[in-house]
DNA sequence: TGGACGATTGACT
DNA sequence: GTCAATCGTCCAA
């Protein structure tokens, strides 16, 4: 059983540790497995945020506390995953944006209906690749059929931190954090001024 | 109860 | 580069 307290961090250093860290959906006697390699990190005090206005129906796996999966739908089609941080009670989740495909490919480009980078470099991508639906909102992510495996920290210097993507709220707050080494990076681009 | 709105994607010019 | 798809959610009425 995997240690899951670190995930009470602040949000935006659970994100920066949600890179290199994996995912592992089993969907009956398949496994599919991926490596995180984008995050955004969104807070109660953001306007971005789902939780910005306060509990709902919608955004209620976000206030469950550290550990579970908050799914939401995009657009009305894509369906992404969240990764439920910091305080019980308090509306903070981590976007995964990303991944690799390390395990179970052939079933992703089923899933996906093509192949490459295409296979998980966005959020509503990767929740395609997985079979990720509104039902896994609120699961227990230290549980199948989707678990999270922690991985050692990447290095400082790998991380990329940039502002977030397609949201028009507090556009400017530097919460998006990518690994530069992977092919499977949703946008390269707007990296912080320094 | 109705209408506007997305933490996106893929097709097309 | 532009733009439509599609539906759960939220809020005004």
């Amino acid at each position: 059983m995997d240690d899951f307290s670190w995930l009470g961090l602040p949000v935006e250093e659970a994100a920066r540790r949600l890179l290199g860290c994996e995912l592992e959906r089993t969907l009956g006697p398949e496994t599919l497995r991926v490596r995180i390699v984008e995050t955004e990190a969104y807070s109660q005090d953001d306007p971005a945020s789902h939780t910005f206005s306060g509990r709902t129906a919608r955004n209620e796996a976000m206030f469950l506390g550290p550990g579970h999966a908050y799914v939401y739908l995009s657009y009305g089609i894509h369906s992404c995953l969240n990764i439920v941080v910091g305080r019980e009670g308090v509306g903070e989740g981590v976007l995964i944006r990303a991944a690799e495909p390390l395990e179970g490919r052939d079933t992703m480009a089923l899933l996906r209906g093509r192949g490459g980078v295409a296979l998980t470099n966005g959020p509503g991508k990767l929740g395609q690749a997985l079979a990720i639906d509104l039902g896994l909102s609120g699961h227990d992510v230290a549980l199948a059929p989707l678990r999270l495996l922690r991985r050692p920290p990447l290095g400082e210097e790998r991380v990329v931190v940039t502002t977030r993507i397609g949201i028009t709220k507090a556009a400017e707050l530097p919460r998006r954090f990518y690994d530069r080494d992977s092919g499977y990076v949703s946008v390269r681009a707007r990296p912080v001024a320094r």
